[in-house]
RNA sequence: GUGGGCGUGGCCAAGUGGUCAAGGCGCCAGGUUGUGGCCCUGGAGAUCGAGGGUUCGAAUCCCUUCGCCCACCCCA
């Protein structure tokens, strides 16, 4: 027996409504704020992750689904959404138009191999946003705002909305000799997976949630404290508009994030559960990365969230969308096979008026036709027999009253209407 | 990649060496002739994840393998 792929899921009829109102909530909420849609493919060169995410990434390094097409290209199921975006950008002209060139999409699905686990998967879909082509922390400030209405009108509780910023190619560098001339001495006290940082990522460091490395973690010299002017101008205004927007932000000096892209602004929600899925979005500034894909220099910012992390704590929190499956506003039975075409066809003529109406299991017993009403939901049933078929009329029962009448075969669509 | 838990019909689930498997949900069909939802009755559906071993005998013990889940890691 064939199953999906591990770290697959089907979306069942049944967990539509949540998808539907995830991506609506959000479409609907980007629309608003001026975003336009896009949608990129499902797979891309591999080289533009390489370069954009970054070769010594996990996601690059480790998680990446990637194949020689058959013309030999090496091709990669994109981990992640904003390398497309930008490649999109730069591939259609985007820098003429108004700046910065508002994107967001919906329900786009990303590829990782990692092991699954509650909120992971190796394929999952995320919401996204991107302002591209202006610096200005007041389009940071924007991108947070957003991403932070989505979450709150779709119901979400008690989020935690984390932020700082990491500086730039300018005062990064030095920041990292500060952070390892910190850690240096240290080294023989951290743990395997912070010895290895020291050297590949430095950055890294500082959100190591181990134990023995917590008193150095605390201690660790912070990156606000060593941005360079620019960067810790554009901070102070972030801070500024976030406060003006009374957004409940915290900042959280250890918080980097696994993408080498990123610049200044770095940002993430998280739910009040605990467990290892600690984001259900996060994004930030990446000023270098157009330019790293060979357009000018050109700033943007923005935003993930990942739809089944979203949908997951929807559930744990009670709240989603509004009402189950209706139902068809009728099924129509009927019995004996003199009724049958006339059944077709007034189903078929029903629905050409519009009307959502379905035909019960042919061939079965009216009892069987009925309960199958019953269990879908219907709201009425249209029963057409040879009493009904000698008059021209069809019964028509309410399914909820039991109440039943017989109507003329032109006024059954009018029957149905809402009572 | 590392560690832990678990795998019984579509779903939930009893049964932990001896009638190759209880029950519930769901599904199908009946409860008289053309009528649902409640109730009653019946039925279909499981070689107990797979392979091997121990034993007179295993869903129940051992090994292997696959899968699922959880945590670490990473991220959405």
């Amino acid at each position: 027996m064939y199953r999906a792929p591990r770290g697959t899921a089907d979306i069942l009829p049944d967990e539509q409504p949540f998808w539907r109102y995830v991506e609506s909530t959000a479409a609907e909420l980007c629309e608003q704020f001026g975003y336009r849609r896009i949608d990129t493919p499902s797979f891309e060169s591999s080289s533009l992750f390489l370069r954009s995410v970054g070769e010594a990434t996990d996601v690059v390094e480790k998680e990446t689904y990637t194949f020689d097409d058959r013309s030999g290209d090496s091709m990669t199921l994109r981990p992640e959404g904003t390398a497309a975006v930008c490649r999109a950008y730069l591939e259609h002209g985007m820098h003429v138009q108004p700046q910065p060139v508002r994107l967001y999409s919906v329900r786009a699905p990303m590829f990782r191999y990692d092991r699954p686990q509650a909120g992971r998967y190796r394929q999952h879909h995320q919401a996204s946003v991107e302002a591209i082509g202006d610096a200005d922390a007041a389009v940071d400030a924007e991108i947070i705002e957003l991403a932070w209405s989505i979450f709150s009108k779709l119901g979400l509780n008690d989020l935690t909305l984390l932020v700082n910023s990491i500086g730039d190619q300018v005062c990064r560098p030095g920041y990292l000799d500060v952070l390892r001339h910190y850690y240096q001495p240290h080294q023989d006290h951290l743990c395997a997976d912070c010895k290895r940082r020291f050297q590949s990522n430095p950055l890294r460091l500082l959100d190591c949630n181990k134990e023995s490395c917590q008193p150095y973690t605390i201690e660790a010299p912070r990156t606000v404290d060593h941005l360079c002017a620019e960067c810790k101008e554009h901070w102070d205004q972030l801070t500024g508009y976030l406060d003006s927007l009374s957004l409940p932000y915290s900042v959280d000096h250890r918080l980097v994030r696994g993408f080498d892209y990123y610049t200044r602004t770095v940002f993430e929600v998280q739910p009040p559960v605990e467990g290892s899925q600690s984001a259900i979005g996060g994004g930030g500034r990446y000023d270098g990365l157009i330019q790293e894909l060979g357009g000018r220099a050109t700033p943007a910012v923005g935003f993930a969230s990942g739809m089944e992390r979203l949908i997951l704590n929807l559930k744990r929190q009670g709240v989603g969308p509004p009402s189950a499956d209706p139902g068809p506003l009728a099924m129509v039975a009927f019995v004996g096979d003199a009724a049958r075409n006339a059944a077709v066809k007034l189903a078929a003529s029903l629905r050409g008026k519009g009307l959502p109406i379905m035909l019960a299991p042919p061939g079965k017993s009216l009892k069987a036709q009925m309960r199958h009403a019953g269990a879908l939901n219907a709201r009425h049933t249209v029963i057409l027999g040879e009493e009904e078929l000698t008059q021209d009329v069809a019964t028509v029962r309410d399914m909820a009253t039991g109440k039943q009448r017989q109507v003329p075969m032109t006024g059954v669509a009018e029957a149905l209407r809402p009572s």
